[in-house]
DNA sequence: TTTAATTTGTGAAACAGTTCACAAATAATT
DNA sequence: AATTATTTGTGAACTGTTTCACAAATTAAA
C-alpha cells in the first residue's frame, strides 16, 4: 500500500473500522453504492467527516453518485490490514480468556488464536471446548514456530506486567490488554487496553452528571 | 455533587477513571501525597494535563506539595458516581456474556450484577456458577422491581437492536454494548460500545502501516 | 443535448483539546 | 525569620480535529 503521508488520528482509524461494518452490511443487502451522507446516517456522523477520513487515503467516490460498496470495502480492509491472516496468542485462561478464545467474531476478521496460554498446571494440556492450553513457559519457542503478530493479554492485574515483559522480550510488537492495568511497553510496541470498568464507570459518570 | 459549569470532555473522564485506579494503587502503597508530576509519569500522560483535569471540578492539591492521596481519590470516585451502588443487568449467557457474568472487577467498583438473562430455555433458571438466569421475556417487569440501573448487552449481533429496544422501552438509560453493531438509541439514553474486534484491527493497522 | 440535481473532495474556518509558562501559594532549608 | 525550592492552578498559545462551504465532476431529468 502507499506510505501515508500524514499522520491518520486515532478516531479516523476507529471510524474506519465502523464504515468497514457498515459496508460488510450494506454488501449482504446488495447495495452497489453509498452515499456519505447515508453511511453518516447510519452510523451517526456526518458526511464530511466521513468524506474527510477516506479522503486521507485516496479519493474513491464518484460525484454525483457515492462510492462504490465492495470496491471501498476492500479498499478499507487493505488500509486496516485485513486482506491477510494475523496470528493471535491469547494469554490466561480465566473468565475473560477462555471467552475469547472461543469469540466467533475474531476468526471473521481474519484473526486466528493460534495458541492459548496459562500457568495452572490444570489447565495446560487440557482441551477445553477445541482448546488446547499451552504452558506461559514454552510461550518464546511456541511464538517463534507459529510466528505469531499480536497478543492478547487477559491474565490477573498482578501478575500482567510480568507476562507482558515476557511477551516483550520475545520480539512482540502488538499487545491487547484486558488486565485492569497500565502496562509499560518499548516505544516501538503498540498497546491497547480493554478495560470493562472503565466503559461502566462512565456510564455511571454520565448517570450522575445529567447534560455532560 | 456542584452542577458543572462546563461540558467534561470523554478523554478528561477517562483519565478520569486512570487517576482513580493509580490513587487506589498509591494509598495501598501508602503514599499520602503526589504530585502531578510523579503521577503524569505513572500514567504516561502530562503534569500539565493531569492538573488542567482536575481543575475542571474543583482545586484539591496544595502548592509546593501536590495532592492528598485519600481525599482526591474519594473526590474522584465522588465525580465519578462511584460513591454509591449501581444496579446493572446483563443480557445474553453465551461467551462473553458469562464471562462477564463472573468477572470479579465489576462488584469491585460497585457495579452489581443483579440480574442475568437469556433466551435459551436451557439456559434459564439454571444455576451455573452462582449465576441464576432469567428469562429475557420478564425483562421489563424484573429489571423495574431490582431497579436496575445500567444494562450490559452481551448477545449475538443480529439481536442486539430487538433487545436494545425492549431495555429501552423498559426505560433503562444506559446501555454497555458488546455486540458488534450500532445500536439505535434515544438521545436521553447514553450508550457506550465495547467492541473487541475494533480493537485488534487498531492493532493490525498500526502493524500494516509502520510509523502511524 | 441541455439543464437541473447530486455528491465528492478539499481548502478554510471554527471548535476542541493539549501544552506552555508563570504568578501565587506552600513547604523545606538555612 | 528569611530564603530557596516545589508545585498548583490557570489564562494564553498552540496543535489537532471537525465542520463548513463551494468548485468540480458526474448522474439524472427534461
Amino acid at each position: 500500500m502507499a506510505k501515508l503521508t500524514r499522520k491518520i488520528s486515532e478516531s479516523t482509524i476507529h471510524r474506519l473500522s465502523i464504515y468497514y461494518r457498515a459496508l460488510v452490511a450494506l454488501e449482504r443487502d446488495n447495495y452497489t453504492t453509498i452515499s456519505s451522507k447515508e453511511l453518516a446516517k447510519r452510523e451517526k456522523l456526518t458526511p464530511a467527516q466521513v468524506r474527510k477520513d477516506l479522503s486521507f487515503f485516496g479519493s474513491f467516490g464518484t460525484r454525483g453518485l457515492g462510492y462504490p460498496v465492495v470496491e471501498l470495502k476492500n479498499k478499507i480492509a487493505e488500509i486496516l490490514g485485513l486482506t491477510r491472516l494475523w496470528n493471535v496468542a491469547l494469554i490466561g485462561v480465566g473468565n475473560i480468556g477462555s471467552a475469547l478464545a472461543q469469540y466467533k467474531e475474531f476468526a471473521k476478521q481474519g484473526f486466528n488464536i493460534k495458541l492459548v496460554f496459562d500457568n495452572d498446571q490444570r489447565k495446560i494440556g487440557s482441551n477445553h471446548k477445541g482448546i488446547i492450553v499451552s504452558d506461559i513457559r514454552e510461550f518464546r519457542k511456541l511464538a517463534q514456530t507459529e510466528q505469531i503478530d499480536i497478543v492478547i493479554i487477559a491474565v490477573p492485574a498482578q501478575a500482567a506486567q510480568a507476562i507482558c515483559d515476557e511477551v516483550v522480550s520475545a520480539g512482540i510488537k502488538a499487545i491487547l490488554n484486558f488486565a485492569p492495568i497500565n502496562l509499560k511497553v518499548p516505544d516501538d510496541v503498540i498497546l491497547r487496553n480493554q478495560n470493562m470498568c472503565i466503559e461502566l464507570e462512565h456510564l455511571a459518570f454520565a448517570l450522575s452528571n445529567p447534560g455532560n
